[in-house]
This record gives structure tokens, sequence and C-alpha cells, in this order.
DNA sequence: TTGATGGGTGTAAACAATTACATCGTAGCA
DNA sequence: TGCTACGATGTAATTGTTTACACCCATCAA
């Protein structure tokens, strides 16, 4: 392992000569500069990054937490986090939450640890440690953000850059209200993660509004998963009060739906309407098109990637959360109700 | 930032007894133990990663090379990544590649400057730096594998894990040549990309040894992207000899070339028949249910990480490439052409 | 001429852990 | 009792880089 040492060795001039050179070349004359240059062409040499990190006591790197990498949506936030990461010179260090999704205080320890200089949480946060009632302690603030979830107020408030998912589950729920539908569906991801619970609580806003009744078992699990989704699908087909419609908390959910729907030879929208959320890049594809919620999801992760930078660079970000802006795109998924009631 | 000094002074021990309790608590005496840990809870500590990672020499991290994240394959095939690195007490770092693609001694560098311990690509290297001629050097060798791509011969020959690409292509051409179809048209996916090259040599292969002639436009890049995809089968749909079957390099753009083909009016498998390539987790959810190879991408992964840590540990794993199974999987998108020829 | 200024460079002290080696004490054994 | 062996702990070197500070020299103003 040729260090800067050796350069500075060969070049015949100091070890902080060389760092200067390599930092920035314009605070070495002339001369100078062309010996350091020529050592290290002629030592192969390649600057030791645990050293340099170590010394300035900076990691580099920004960890995302997210359950599952893979999920369409995420993937377009991901790219806006690194769009804005790469220009920062931040590196992106994945850690998929799964089922194991860790509590505040763990994530914090991360980066007292220094294994990042900041998080992002695409995953929902677990109140308390397994086992224990241990409150989220009054350790040291480290950079973490939020992005798209939201965290349940007995946790504190946290910074985040995010829709505002009641309205926008509201404005869904709505728009197929105004079509004529009155026995709606929600089909929800997991009770962890609160981004879904507000989603259902728009659901329930709106249906409430528009005086309509909310029938037991309309409202169910899909796990965020396709096979949870198809299940839920299932079971609200054969609901003694069938839906005319269903909402999908995400649009993955919404194409299992739509196939198990077709399975069991009922067209969409004629018999069952359906809406999902997030306006992936299949959504468009699908036979019909989904009528969707749409959310700017490389724009969320440039907000939150440049949010978390100043947080690193210790200014403080403050709690409230960032809203951007969502829109209800309008395909064919979605129409009103057969009129046979 | 209280370091180790801190705690020993608390716990009135010496630095080295802490590091012990650290890496291994029963290097250290019950009585002992108990003043170290006392002392960490008292004063808050927390071992600073990158000092240690700096003293040993290792990042502890795998940097993921990939075009672009949220490919629904690449994700499964980053989970088996995940599991092994996990396992193994690796980060995963990732670097989207996206249009900027590096050559082997640019990756070889992030090693060599500790960036990273070990590199997957399961992005294409592009063969000389831009600019220059520059062949790749006899540079020391970094821990460097890859994971499904292949890689041109005049690179020279590198470790990887996947299928066997040709092969599986070929037999995914024949399955539709027994079907009866003579018109089969390939949309690839970059020209970068060998992975896809291979598949197109198995479509020619089994076209040639079919004696089926392939029509000028026939094979067509889909870019791996869905506009891509789209326009690529407009153009197919417009040819003069108009194929009876498209065979798309990836499930993605089977997935545009489904909705673009309905678009036109016109039915699969009934008027055209689409195989796709992969086995992506919606591929069964699309209408018609999508005929494709399926790659245990999962397994690819696991692999994949396992050799590569065989490769960080100094032994050798040599430039074989691992072969993995695949296998068609045969749903309701191929059928035989119509009979009005 | 003298003193101040500042650019270019060198010296050496951090940074926080790991670990080879030394030391100490105790147990075991002849 | 005296010796060995070994387990537990301490001392201090080491890792590669950055950077505060010192130094030198040339330039310029007074």
């Amino acid at each position: 392992m040729v260090s800067i040492k050796e350069v500075a060795r060969v070049a015949g001039v100091s070890t902080a000569t060389v760092s200067r050179y390599i930092n920035d070349p314009k605070q070495v004359k002339q001369p100078t500069r062309e010996k350091v240059q020529q050592a290290i062409a002629e030592t192969n040499y390649a600057p030791n990054s645990l050293a340099r990190n170590f010394r300035r006591g900076k990691t580099g790197v920004i960890l995302v937490a997210l359950p599952s990498i893979g999920t369409p949506f995420f993937a377009d936030v991901m790219k806006g986090i690194s769009t804005i990461a790469k220009d920062m010179h931040y590196s992106i260090l994945i850690k998929e939450t799964q089922l194991n999704q860790l509590t505040y205080d763990e994530y914090t320890n991360l980066v007292l640890s220094k294994q990042a200089d900041g998080i992002i949480l695409l995953s929902a946060i677990i109140p308390f440690a397994t086992g224990g009632r241990q409150r989220p302690s009054s350790q040291r603030q480290a950079p973490i953000i939020l992005s798209c979830e939201n965290v349940t107020p007995e946790l504190g408030r946290y910074p985040s850059v995010r829709i505002d998912n009641t309205s926008a589950a509201a404005e869904a729920t709505d728009y197929l209200i105004k079509l004529g539908h009155s026995r709606i569906a929600f089909v929800f991801g997991l009770q962890s993660s609160t981004l879904t619970l507000d989603r259902e609580r728009g659901y329930r806003k709106a249906m409430k509004a528009a005086k309509l009744a909310v029938a037991d078992g309309w409202v169910t699990e899909g796990g965020l998963t396709l096979d949870g989704a198809r299940k839920a699908t299932r079971l609200l087909l054969s609901h003694a009060e069938r839906p005319t419609a269903i909402f999908c908390a995400n649009d993955e959910m919404a194409m299992a739906a739509i196939h198990e729907i077709k399975s069991a030879n009922l067209q969409i929208p004629r018999d069952i309407s359906i809406i999902g959320f997030d306006d992936i890049r299949y959504a468009e594809l699908l036979d019909p098109p989904l009528t969707t919620i749409s959310q700017p999801a490389a724009e969320i992760g440039e907000r939150t990637m440049l949010r978390l930078s100043q947080a690193i660079d210790g200014r403080d970000i403050g709690v409230e959360p960032e809203i951007v802006p969502h829109k209800l795109v309008i395909r064919r998924s979605t129409a009103s109700p057969a009129k046979r009631q």
C-alpha cells in the first residue's frame, strides 16, 4: 500500500505538499506540482479514503432505509436522492428494513458510530425497541429525515418531505363518489406504515363527508405485496355487499387487484372501478390504464436529500413537513357504476 | 466525541481492555467487564467505525453498480446479494451507472482507494476510457465480479455468475418456432450490454438452425426502457412483413409491447405472440400472463456475493462463469399463429 | 534599508482504534 | 519452595491523512 509519504519521498517534497496537491492543486506551484504528479504516476498511488474519512470525521455516506428495494415508486424517489447526492459527493448506502424495522435510537446510533453522515427513511420507524419500552432518548439529534413516510405523533416530530397523503386519498375517494359510487372499498398496506394509515384516514374522511357507510370488511390489508393484494381483492369480490369501486393504497396492489377482478370474469371499469396511488411507470401500461394519485417521486427524493445535507452541515431544518403537490391522474380504470345497481 | 480513551479512564482500565471488550467480551474477566460496561453506558460511548475501518484497512462495503435501480429483475438480484452481505457484515453501496458507465480500471480504483472491499457489476463495463484507448491495465487485480452480465472477449475474462443467456434465448425462440411461427422479431436492449447481445445471438442461432429468415428491421432496439420498447413495437407493427411473434429481451419491454399491440387493436396471442425474459413478479399479472424465461434472480445474487467474498478473502476464484439454470415459463401470451397466414 | 505582507513549503501533531509485546500475578506441578 | 505456564491487563506503536503552525524568501511600501 503506497502512501502519501512514499509519494513525498519520490517527489522530494513534504507530505503536506502532496496532500495539498491532491485536494487542490492550485495550492501548489507549477514546478512542484509536476514533480508530485510525476511521483504519483510513478508510484501508482491511490489516496486512501479510509484514512481521509477518518481524519475528516466524515463518512461521505448517506444511508437510505427502505422496506424493500424494487418498489417502483421508491426506486424513483431514490433516483432523486442519487442525483443530488452525487452532486454533493455523497454515496448511497442501502438498508432494506424488510420485516425488522429499527427504532429511532438505532438509526441515530448509525450516525453516532460514523457509519453514515445522515439517514433518509423511506421506511417507517417502530416506536420502541423490541422488548423494552424505551422511549426515544434525548441523545444528540442526528441528521435523519423521513421521505414519504410520516411518523406517529407519540414518537415526536421529525422533519419529512412528502405529499399530504390524507388529502390525496380523500381526493381520490371523492372522485369515485362524484362518479356515483357509494360502495367503495379500501385496500391498505401495512399497519406499521403511517403512510398508508394516513391514506386510510383520507378515505374515511371522504366517505364520512359524503355520508356513505363503510361496511365491515371493505377496509382490508393488502400488505403492500402482490399476493396480499390479490387475496384482499378476492375477499372483496366475495363480500355480501360487493363494492363497485376499490381504492388501493398503492399501484402495485392495484395491479394485483385488476388481475384478480379480470380472473373473476368481471370487467373494469364496467363492473368495478379501480384507483391506485403513486402513478408508477407501469400504471399507464395496465389494461385498462390506471387512474391514480401521482406523486412527484424524483422531486421528493431531491428535496429530501437537499434538506438532509443542510442538517448534516449543522443547519437547523426544523421538524415541519415539507409538503409537495400531488395530482389525481384520471385514466380508464374508473367510471360511473353500472346502472343495474 | 467520546472515545475509547475516555471510557478507559472512567472504567479505570486501559484502552486495550476496552477495545477487547468491544470486539469480544469473553477476553475480559467478569469484574472488569462490568466496569467497562458501566463506563460505556455512562459516557454514552459509540465506537467510531471510521477509526476502526481505517485501522483494519477494511471498508466493510460492497459496491453494487447497476444501470438503474428499480429494474424489478435487478432488485431481486440485489435481494440475494443483501441476504448474504448482511450475514457477512457487509454494507451495500449503490452506484447507478445510468449512461456513464465506468471502465474496469475505474472500478479497480474504487477498491484501491478503499471506497469498497469489492464490487459487483450488474452493469456492463465499457472497454476503454472515454478519449483514450487505454487498455485494461495489469494493475493489481481487485475483487470484482459480474452478475448477470458478461463481458466482451477483448476486455479479457472476469468471474461472473449468470445464466447461459444465449441458450436461454435460443430456447425461447425455438419454442415460438415449434408453435409454428416463422416471422419472429427480436427487441433487444442496449448495444453496450453484452447480456442482450448474447440473447440476440441465441435468437439468431435458433432462427438459423430452423432455416428461418430474419427480415431487415425485425431486430430492433428497445433500449431497456418502456418508451423505447413501445416505439420499437410500433415499428414492428407497421413493418411490411409484420412478425407473428415478438421476443423481447426483458419483461418490462414485453409489458410495453403488450400495451402497444393492444392499442393497435390486435389480440395477444391470437394476432401476435409475445415472449419476455426474466420472469419478473409482474409477468403473471399481465393480460395475458407473459410467457418468459425465468432466471433465479435471488440465487444469482447470493452466489455472486458468496464468490465475491471469497475473492475479498484472498482466495482465487478464477474467471470461469458460474452458470445457473434458467427455465422457460409458458403462460398465455404465446400460441400458434392464426391460420390466415 | 527596514519592516510588513503573503505565497509556498515543511514539521509534526492530531484523529480513534487495534494489537504486538511486555508485565504481573496466580495456579499447577515437581 | 521454586519453576513454568498461562490468563488478564497495560504500554505504546501503528495506520495514512489533514492541517495548525512555523519558516523562508521575495516583493513592496515607507
